[in-house]
DNA sequence: AAATAATTCAAACGTTTGTTTTAATTCTCG
DNA sequence: CGAGAATTAAAACAAACGTTTGAATTATTT
């Protein structure tokens, strides 16, 4: 069996659920069922749902977030070290590689893949709260070095491109994690990398025209 | 005041409540409270919540996929009177176009477009089911005309550039209704049509590569 | 081993949810 | 005008929600 603490148990449980059913739908009951827990254990470690869903984005976001942020910056760093502009497709690779491969290391990852992906279109401001204020420190490095990368473009236009791409990536990890919608006669084992491979030229292409 | 009848006031206030806050978080209470009616007139009029729900999405959905579909048909035939494959810049603008421009015609529909943004990603089944039941057989004539515009790649590929695509397009409406989002200092004023003709340029450049 | 702290447990709390019920009211048409 | 249908209104329903409580149990420390 599980000899993971309540916590960690309560943790993974939260993960699967808040990504299969939203925060919302993720009872606390149905929480603590799955985690082999008491219901009143959430509230002992944690304090309160809301606050297990910030411990549960953190757990995976902090270190997510540190990755990007290296990528980000060493893409900065040799260009401005090399004396030139960083090129946007490093830029979008720095950013999009990490995230979309992140989400398919272990199946708890994957969870977590379709919990950001919905994070921005989410009506509830609970989970979407948490997640922009990790988040947009980053995005505006991100934005900072697209717009470098794209001289003589004006922030407004960048900005939307950045969306546009930030859209097809989003999209792409919720669908990861829904597969079953896909009509019938495609390919169910998808390639992870030749996916990533295949978002970036998209988004790349999109960007830098 | 508002002349409308009771099932036209429900109808409004659900398209805007469900857009704000989400089909769940919109209580019955709140719907009927902004409709000026009563707690029972829902049940009444429309049967159930998820009734009202689908009455709400078809209201829009179906003149809107009549539209789209005319607009595909159009291309199709066209191209086949000239004895030609259809271009994919020509297919996306007759699906993309209208799906955008639909939203910003009436602040109604500004609310509708934040919730089929939404749709797809919405953990609930709820609206995604009845979402998918309405778009699945325009998705597939969608897919069909993309895949003849780009011959030689194979199905799979199509199918990964349509929703890279489709990601962008639903982002970019869903952000629509969240302006509040954007940095300091972006225009905040969005020229609808220019917004269109980069989302249109961003997903041709990264479709037919 | 005793005492103290940490954790688990079952039960109940007060709200809120969508829905149903029954009576009152308004509208329609002969 | 008055009978009958359609609609609105107020009240109550059971079910589900997150949270709290206080006792029982386990773990840690003295």
């Amino acid at each position: 069996m599980s000899q993971a603490s309540t916590r960690d148990r309560i943790l993974d449980a939260a993960e699967f659920l808040f990504a299969r059913d939203g925060f919302h739908f993720a009872s606390m009951r149905a929480i603590t069922s799955e985690a082999k827990a008491n219901l009143a254990a959430v509230n002992y470690h944690f304090g309160s749902k809301e606050a297990l869903l910030e411990e549960v984005l953190k757990r995976r976001l902090v270190p997510l977030n540190a990755i990007r942020r290296d990528r980000l910056e060493s893409v900065r760093d040799r260009a401005e070290r090399e004396g030139r502009t960083p090129g946007p497709e490093e830029v979008l690779e720095a950013f999009i590689v990490p995230t979309v491969q992140f989400c398919c290391q272990d199946p708890g990852a994957e969870n977590f893949s379709t919990l950001i992906g919905r994070a921005i279109a989410e009506p509830d401001d609970t989970v979407r709260n948490v997640f922009i204020h990790h988040i947009m420190p980053l995005f505006l490095l991100f934005f900072n070095l697209l717009q470098q990368s794209l001289p003589g473009l004006d922030a407004d236009t960048v900005f939307w491109r950045l969306h546009f791409a930030l859209g097809s990536t989003t999209h792409t990890m919720r669908l990861l994690g829904k597969l079953e919608l896909l009509p019938k006669g495609l390919n169910r084992d998808v390639d992870v990398d030749k996916l990533i491979a295949e978002l970036l030229a998209f988004v790349t292409a999109g960007v830098s025209r």
